[in-house]
DNA sequence: GCGATCAGCT
DNA sequence: CACAGCTGATCGC
């Protein structure tokens, strides 16, 4: 979970990810992708009225990003204020894909105070860095001054976490070793209710041919990429569909939507839990897959960065600053010298100055690579045991097994936070508009006192006259031809030159979903071989592209509104 | 009644 | 385990 207080030290007059607090008073707000503890403050009621009363102040983010976000009702107000893609005459902002989930991006924030780069979650594959174009000027890597870094899997447990590829490779094959044998073997995908899981569904839904049952369309409806690998029709093998009550609803021969027979014959239900802490857990040497019962299994499934991703990214990017966004497992908001209400993070020490960047090469070899060959099969043949007893008896490992946990999870070298980042951040109860420094000179920034005081007119009568120091604008830059295809994870640097656009097309980051035959109009890299392409993560790219015409979308949103069930069948999004 | 916060539970 | 999110209890306004 986030604990990023929402503002970076080089630009605190933009908040990111957070929208409550002091964040109040920022000049320009961002969300990096449509996860709720990224959204605190986002409904709030202050923060509404600041927005009806400024001409200035928008959000921006990703069109997916808003389109989920406006999916919900809560946050609908925010239609009139979100702004993407955009720039800013003095401060560059560039949107990375962050791999984290749709709509997912990095910001890069390139001004006067230096490039900034705030990652939000993100996950990102060994040796991606040097494909971001982005990130590079020419052939040279920018100078970053600082990143914000997402550490949620920052600690040895996660030193390596399977790729997606591995991972993806492992679900598909125990999801076609059942559903193969009969139509009434269904598969029941047991996945959290958060965005993410998208990748999956319309990779396992490519491979087998297949629709995948969920619980609702309507935050698809325009990203015709995910929408026509999901359906609401029950008859299918796949499902992801989910039930408020208890998972005790789909226990037994029971799917969450009700489902129990297919033509009058009881399905064969098996369910996968995608989890990535669970199998931090277990540092052994596992499969990707682990069974936990006679009819449940485990897949390692992650949409955070490792450890070793990490330190490969950072150690690419040599940030002068590494700030983490959070605090990692193992660490409490015990080790803050503040309490919890005036900081987020353990304050200290620039003795981590300079570079705290870490010595790959050095840390790597003291590590086994816990990540796993995918060539066992999980054996339908397994113990048949109780869910309880497999999984206890997991963690009681043989003693070969445990040497090789041991090598993994204790390696002499182990990772110090301390030693890689700088902890000192800004916090709601530290401006360091005047707390530091000068060069940040906004006329219109409240004061200290005024920011402490929720009453400050500022709040909602800031924007009469234009912020010469922060003034976001829309971007025309953006022809809709590529930004058709990839709004949610092109580098949608927003102050692209038209000459740029020809480059932006052969990043290897356009390119879009693996396998697609569809894809005649998404910008695919030249230089792309097979094996790349599913090593990425598969993005859902194209909001806008082969955007649905006003009458299906009608005919859609009028099923939908009646409670019909929608078929989207692959080639003809838009009708039943 | 609403929002914020937290415990509890996935 | 704290991946992300829900429900429900409690408290203050």
């Amino acid at each position: 979970m986030s604990s990023f207080a929402g503002r970076m030290r080089e630009y605190p007059t933009i908040s990111l990810d957070r929208f409550d607090r002091e964040n109040l008073y920022a000049r320009a707000y961002f969300l990096s992708h449509c996860h709720k503890d990224h959204m605190k403050g986002l409904k709030g009621p202050l923060l509404k009225r600041k927005l009806q009363f400024s001409r200035t102040v928008r959000l921006y983010c990703s069109f997916v990003t808003k389109e989920l976000l406006l999916n919900n009702p809560k946050y609908a107000f925010w239609e009139e204020y979100i702004v993407s893609p955009f720039f800013s005459s003095q401060v560059v902002v560039t949107l990375l894909p962050a791999g984290h989930c749709p709509g997912s991006v990095m910001f890069l924030f390139e001004g006067s105070r230096g490039n900034v780069l705030y990652t939000g979650d993100f996950r990102l594959a060994t040796g991606d860095a040097p494909r971001i174009e982005y990130l590079h000027s020419g052939s040279r890597v920018k100078d970053i001054q600082s990143v914000y870094v997402d550490s949620t899997f920052y600690d040895p447990r996660y030193y390596k976490i399977p790729t997606r590829e591995v991972c993806l490779n492992g679900i598909s094959e125990l999801v076609g070793n059942w559903i193969r044998q009969s139509p009434y073997h269904v598969v029941w995908l047991n996945c959290k209710a958060a965005y993410g899981y998208e990748y999956l569904f319309t990779n396992l839904g490519e491979q087998f041919n297949t629709q995948i049952h969920v619980n609702s369309l309507a935050m698809f409806i325009k990203m015709p990429e995910i929408l026509s690998y999901v359906t609401t029709d029950r008859r299918t093998q796949i499902h992801a569909c989910r039930h408020p009550k208890n998972e005790e609803y789909s226990q037994g021969n029971r799917m969450p939507c009700g489902c129990t027979t297919a033509d009058g014959i009881p399905l064969r239900i098996i369910s996968i839990k995608p989890s990535t802490m669970w199998f931090g857990e277990r540092s052994r040497k596992t499969n990707v897959i682990i069974k936990t019962g006679a009819s449940s299994y485990r897949a390692c499934f992650s949409f955070h960065s490792s450890y070793s991703e990490i330190k490969d990214f950072l150690s690419y990017l040599q940030p002068v600053n590494v700030y983490p966004n959070v605090i990692p497992i193992g660490r409490t908001l015990n080790d803050k010298p503040h309490s919890p209400e005036t900081t987020s993070l353990p304050v200290s020490v620039d003795e981590s100055f300079p570079l705290p960047v870490p010595d790959t090469v050095a840390v790597v070899h003291n590590y086994l690579d816990c990540t796993e060959s995918n060539d066992e099969e999980e054996d339908g043949e397994e113990q048949k045991e109780q869910e309880e007893v497999i999984e206890g008896g997991e963690m009681r490992e043989t003693q070969q097994e445990k040497k090789v946990e041991d090598e993994c999870k204790e390696p002499s070298s182990a990772p110090k936070w301390e030693e890689f980042f700088t902890v000192e951040t800004l916090t709601d109860s530290q401006n360091s508009l005047n707390s530091q420094s000068q060069s940040c000179r906004s006329a219109t920034t409240p004061s200290p006192s005024r920011m402490t005081d929720s009453q400050t007119p500022e709040l909602f009568s800031e924007e009469e006259t234009p912020d010469e120091n922060f003034s976001l604008s829309l971007s025309a830059s953006l022809s809709n031809h590529s930004s058709q295809n990839m709004d949610s994870y092109l580098p949608d640097t927003l102050i692209l030159q038209p000459e740029q656009r020809g480059r932006e097309q052969g990043d290897a980051w356009t390119s879009t979903m693996s396998g697609r035959e569809d894809s005649e109009d998404l910008i695919l890299p030249v230089e792309r071989s097979e094996s790349q392409v599913s090593s990425d993560f598969d993005i859902p790219c194209t909001p806008e592209s082969k955007v649905p015409q006003p009458e299906e979308l009608l005919q859609l949103y009028r099923k939908l509104a009646s409670g019909e069930e929608v078929v989207i069948r692959k080639g003809s999004q838009g009708s039943a």
